[in-house]
DNA sequence: TCTTGACTTGGAGTCAACTCCAGGCATTAT
DNA sequence: ATAATGCCTGGAGTTGACTCCAAGTCAAGA
């Protein structure tokens, strides 16, 4: 696959492909003799999961550690492992934060629906 | 209430405190004849709504248009119940990604576990 | 053969959201 | 009276995460 069928698959940006592989955000892409970047069914894996991971907000600092130790094979599992549970602990966190939000969201419209009614009464 | 303390009291840096109110995040605080901020209750009351809906990733730029549609009056009621209801959908949405993510994370990290029990077997 | 179009790189630029700093004023402590 | 402390402003600098660009290579079509 193309960097640009990767980039229509997975709604990234050409450069967000290329800038993502630099960091070291996912691993080295397989080329074409000639440099051009052919994604294989794994390196497509590792698209999909880091869009994921990044549209839940863990950082690129983060995902470049996970895939670090995943680049150093097996002897990395227990570290890997423990990365994911820090980052599902932080998440549990951002997630609990924000339905707090949600209700005091819903709280404040039912206000303001309050007040827009009754000013319409009195108007 | 001087910055230094609403600083304390929300843990956010007087520096922020400075800029939210210069880009109209929150309404020009009180002041001290000399010029001093002296943050009034419903000074501190703002700071905490935007505290509290930064932190759940409402941006800047749309904080301010509300706190901009509060300062016009009454008048821009149904605006600002609209805006709180978009904002609303997209924190939903949000919380809804960030619960698949979850759901990812836990087994992933499950599937690590049967790793490192069955390679711990194997060693 | 020449042009077109997609790809390559390294590096600069952008944007949101802070964060820091220099140079001043005002209140408090010695 | 003076020194220290805390606050003020405007503006520059930083960070994370892209995003854009110039200059070059390569394969395919006219």
């Amino acid at each position: 696959m193309t960097i640009s069928e990767v980039s229509e698959k997975y709604g990234l940006p050409p450069d967000t492909l290329r800038y993502y592989e630099k960091v070291g955000l996912i691993p080295p892409v397989t080329r074409k003799e000639s440099g051009v970047r052919d994604y294989s069914e794994q390196d497509c894996g590792w698209v999909e999961f880091i869009k994921c991971m990044r549209g839940a907000g863990l950082s690129i600092e983060t995902l470049i550690r996970y895939v670090a130790l995943y680049r150093k094979g097996n002897r990395t599992l227990k570290q890997r492992k423990q990365l994911l549970i820090d980052e599902r602990e932080k998440l549990q966190e951002r997630i609990e934060q924000m339905q707090q939000v949600l209700k005091r969201l819903n709280y404040k419209i039912d206000l303001y629906e309050d007040r827009i009614v009754s000013c319409e009464k009195s108007c």
